[in-house]
DNA sequence: ACCTATACTAGACACTTGTCTTGATTAAAA
DNA sequence: TTTTAATCAAGACAAGTGTCTAGTATAGGT
């Protein structure tokens, strides 16, 4: 009868993220993922088809997480949402732990060099779901005709997507998401006074 | 009498800032670091110390010359200035080939694990100097008496920033300066709008 | 042409890397 | 208790890593 795992999967493969996330891709290795997963070396390969296939199957959960999660509230709603989720965006106490090292698609998007297709492939769907995201906010309140006239919808949801992801690169310097707290302010009021 | 170089100095360093700006410090090996800029290992090892060294020494140059340039503009300016510096971001026609690879200190901020503390201060200074710079600005437009009151600089600085930051990352996941033109416009719009 | 002294080549080195593998372990069904 | 079959430990492997080095090459002054 077979012998179950030391460690569960699931678990296991939110550690992985988390090491990652934190790590990144280049600089952990498959030594330091085992002592952070618990998930051993055969297991990694047998299972994932190792390092790399691993860190494509987390990438894989957090990118539906996170386009499931905040950013379907975006795309379902509109400025106020918009606003929430930039404040939300310096909020420790809501926000994961590991959100201060940034986004971990960002910082793949940056430690990257490109040559990775299954990489580059899932960062620009990524970035492309935030902009429609925020393009779909904006429409949706100009739908319900509350969204000021010169807005310029398919620049703003590109600046949007642009302020966020620069946040994300400066909470991660800092490795504190208070450092964006003045910025996410003013985003938020500038979101704000586009409305009607 | 000594031996000249094979290289010339200057030129190996920017072909070495060149590989490091569009791979990254941790995927560029030293092998292949020799082969992009005709530096030896025993010059790499003699001169710099070795490939941190080399990385450091360009890393400062970079930073510099950012720094000395679109920076000093930007603090000795205002409004105008800051639009032109987010205009100028999406245009290929005046910035080096390398800019479609985002910023080398964004990029390194980004795949910087933390545990370097030379690059670590380095990153904080950079993003330091780019708010400041802003702030500058800013503050320069207020003197003036032609900044909107309502305009909050603690704030907006450090919104300039993100978004700059932003965009260079976007920038980079496309390997296309085109790519953020509609956001650094509406950046742009949203500056000019800020002068009374 | 000769000499000096630096630069260069490229192999060596010790260590790390991700992957692979074998024998051991052991969960759990029978 | 025994058996089965999956998991585990951790060494092996080949390749890559950054650094070091010895002998060779050679620029340039004399």
């Amino acid at each position: 009868m077979p012998r179950t795992r030391k460690v569960d999967k699931t678990v296991a493969q939110q550690k992985a993220l988390s090491a990652f996330w934190k790590i990144g891709y280049n600089q952990l290795g498959v030594r330091a993922l085992e002592e952070a997963t618990g998930i051993n070396r055969f297991a990694l390969q047998k299972e994932y088809g190792g390092k790399a296939g691993l860190f494509i199957k987390v990438l894989d959960d957090y990118l539906l997480l996170s386009e499931n999660g905040v950013f379907n509230n975006v795309s379902n709603g509109g400025l106020e949402e918009v606003a929430t989720l930039f404040l939300m965006r310096a909020d420790n106490e809501t926000l994961p732990e590991e959100t201060r090292y940034g986004c971990l698609a960002i910082n793949t998007a940056c430690e990257n060099d490109g040559k990775n297709e299954e990489i580059n492939h899932r960062i620009m769907n990524f970035f492309d779901m935030i902009g429609d995201a925020f393009k779909s906010a904006l429409s949706n309140e100009k739908k319900q005709g509350t969204l000021k006239d010169n807005v310029n919808i398919q620049q703003a949801c590109e600046f949007l997507r642009g302020e966020l992801i620069g946040l994300n690169v400066v909470a991660r310097a800092n490795r504190d998401n208070q450092a964006i707290l003045p910025a996410v302010k003013f985003t938020a009021n500038i979101v704000r006074s586009w409305k009607k």
